[in-house]
RNA sequence: GCGGUUGUAGCUCAGAUGGUUAGAGUACCGGCCUGUCACGCCGGGGGUCGCGGGUUCGAGCCCCGUCAACCGCGCCA
């Protein structure tokens, strides 16, 4: 017989009773009856009940063993009585009764346990994480991972795209992100740095030649991390294709991914449509570039309604340059409670405040008021149907504004009894990120998402460059790699003006993929980045890999990478990247469990020509 | 760097308005228990209430500072 089983923890059912086997694993559960004792032992692919009484040799061993002791027994299949079966388990029919034991590893008391699903602090599960990855949860999600990895795999390679590796340790690339950096032994004073992408390389393979290439790429960003993001690494889809246009590279990868979240979406819906939609229109409509979609609130520009109008704080507001008043309509939002909870919430993320109007059944009060008659009387005739009651708008700002102006916001905004709506002013760079917020809490508040969908956008032209707001100074938006949108001749104009075919796929409100069609003529890149304020020599010493291999007949190309972390999130339903990812860092990026980053030893130092400077 | 939330037993948490010896569940240890599958019953050990200072006759609770974790902003695809 095997030395450790003959048969994994999921395996045995009827068909073995009477059979001697022998099983490893873990002591899930332990039920002590004095006289008789069943352990659930746990290994990767499922729970065996296995027991034992006196009549056991081992019985005494076997009374000695604890949760998450690592246990081989060997024992023979007992088919369970009918009414003792158990029937959550796949081989509840049946039970092992224990004839030896050995204790592989015991344990010590547990920092948390792996049965059931109690919650515990992220710092305890990061520190002790070999034993949270043997909760169900973890093992279920880490399975999953492996799985959607695979599964990319093979359709890229089904759609004749080839794996290659790159290099881990290389040179600083200019993603934006700070690199991590790493230094060499060999060049006392020189560094290399861990790519924040493949970027550089897989545009070089294109240069080479190979038309269509694809990696599982670790990515390191010393950034500062956020729920859905790994402060030091990640992993990333990451492709790239010779002679193809911005839509090549989406009909390329849609289907995977879409495949990929039907495959492992749970039965959860997949859109199959992938509206695009320009940067410049989502920041609109969304308040951001990464859209959810799920979420049917569409803002809208309010600005004519408010310019001159009784309300002073957004008539004075729209008189400034750049200003506008948008609105962010919250069907079946309609209540001074709703209205106040959504206003207060502004002003929590740091706006003055947000103001709203709300649509609903006139009330006695306000009939009262109208006609000159006791509110009882109104409440009569309401009643009766003398009086009509109709529509009525309030909220302060409507009084403000007059009724016409309301009208018309109403009518505009298409909203009726019941609904409302909520203005935010200024220069849309002030309140736009803010409002996205707000239209994102206010459709989680109001219930407007569906949660078992998956509902994917492409936020396209992007602009090539950006104002530094303080300097003044012209700066690439995103990575300086994009092909400007009407090449050469775009960029002799108003360089904010200049759209790139740069692109990012959004999803339930993350951003899954981002990528472009990269410039690859070294006239046009040269010129890009004279407008960003960087000298050819600049250009030269930063990405010469690439400027001089551009001057060897390189190819149009494209392409894009998808976040790994992130679709498995989704599609583990989970709000926070590390909960799939085996061994994350924490929040202020160290690994509790391995203890790093640590201090170097002196002579690691030395090597290395270093010195440490005392932070003050 | 900044803001918010949290910090009480190994773990999860309760401890109104300041008031005797800080509790429960679970885990751990001991005892009982032959059909449990979150087994049950009895008993026990286990606390620098994150840390430091202050107010007070008296602080887990109030004040100041500090540290840590998470969430967010800045940063970043």
């Amino acid at each position: 017989m095997h030395a450790f089983r003959s048969h994994t923890c999921a395996e045995l059912n009827k068909s073995n009773v009477g059979e001697t086997v022998r099983l490893s694993g873990w002591v899930h559960r332990v039920r002590d009856h004095g006289g008789l004792l069943f352990i659930d032992l746990r290994d990767h692919y499922g729970v065996t009940q296995v027991m034992a009484d006196p009549d056991s040799p081992v019985f005494a061993e076997i009374e000695k063993v604890r949760s998450e002791w690592c246990i081989r027994i060997d024992g023979n299949v007992k088919a369970r009585d009918e009414s003792l079966i158990n029937p959550k388990i796949p081989t509840g029919e049946v039970e092992v009764f224990i004839r030896d034991i050995e204790v592989l590893g015991a344990a010590e008391e547990l920092p948390l346990m792996v049965f059931g699903d109690q919650e515990y602090p992220e710092e305890t599960r990061l520190k002790y994480r070999f034993l949270d990855l043997r909760r169900e949860v973890m093992q279920e999600s880490m399975k999953l991972r492996s799985d959607v990895v695979a599964s990319m795999r093979k359709r890229m390679w089904d759609l004749d795209f080839r794996e290659y590796q790159t290099p881990i340790i290389t040179a600083s690339s200019p993603e934006g992100a700070r690199d991590f950096l790493v230094p060499s032994r060999l060049h006392p004073g020189k560094f290399y740095a861990l790519p924040q992408a493949p970027q550089q390389f897989k545009q070089l393979i294109m240069v080479s030649g190979f038309d269509k290439y694809f990696q599982i790429a670790p990515c390191f960003r010393d950034e500062d991390p956020r729920a859905d993001r790994s402060p030091t690494d990640f992993y990333q889809l990451d492709l790239e294709m010779s002679f193809a246009t911005q839509q090549d590279v989406f009909d390329t990868i849609q289907p995977v991914l879409q495949g990929v979240f039907e495959e492992f979406g749970g039965g959860r819906k997949v859109d199959a449509e992938w509206p695009q939609i320009s940067y410049k229109d989502a920041a609109k409509w969304y308040g951001t570039d990464k859209p959810d979609l799920r979420n049917p609130i569409k803002m809208q520009d309010c600005s004519e309604h408010f310019r001159g109008s009784g309300f002073a704080i957004f008539a004075k507001l729209l008189e400034q340059e750049g200003t506008e008043v948008r609105a962010i309509p919250a069907p079946t939002g309609g209540g001074r409670k709703f209205c106040d909870r959504m206003n207060k919430f502004a002003q929590g993320e740091g706006l003055p405040g947000m103001g709203y109007i709300f649509w609903r059944e006139k009330t006695a009060d306000a009939v009262a008021q109208e006609l000159g008659i006791k509110v009882k009387e109104a409440q009569a005739k309401l009643k009766s149907g003398e009086v009509e009651g109709g529509m009525e708008a309030a909220g302060p700002l409507a009084k403000n504004i007059g009724p016409e102006r309301t009208e018309a916001i109403r009518q505009q905004l298409g909203l009726g009894v019941g609904d409302a709506a909520f203005f935010l002013g200024g220069k849309p760079s002030s309140f736009e990120k803010i409002a996205g917020k707000a239209r994102d809490v206010i459709g989680q508040e109001l219930n407007l998402i569906d949660k078992d969908r998956f509902a994917f956008a492409w936020i396209v032209d992007f602009p090539i460059y950006e104002k530094d707001e303080e300097t003044g100074a012209i700066d690439f938006e995103h990575n300086p790699f994009s092909m400007p949108q009407g090449g050469m001749e775009a960029l002799e104009g108003d360089p904010l003006d200049v759209l790139g075919y740069q692109y990012d796929l959004a999803c339930n409100g993350y951003e899954l993929v981002s990528g472009a069609i990269r410039n690859h003529k070294p006239e046009i890149m040269f010129k890009a980045f004279e407008i960003a304020g960087y000298g050819k020599d600049e250009v030269e010493k930063r990405f010469g890999a690439l400027v001089n291999a551009f001057q060897y007949g390189a190819p149009p190309h494209g392409g894009c990478a998808a976040g790994i972390d992130r679709i498995v999130m989704l599609l583990a339903d989970q709000q926070n990247i590390r909960e799939v990812m085996m061994f994350p860092m924490n929040q202020r990026a160290e690994d509790l469990m391995m203890n790093a980053p640590s201090e170097p030893q002196n002579e690691q130092l030395r090597e290395l020509s270093l010195r440490v400077i005392e932070q003050e």
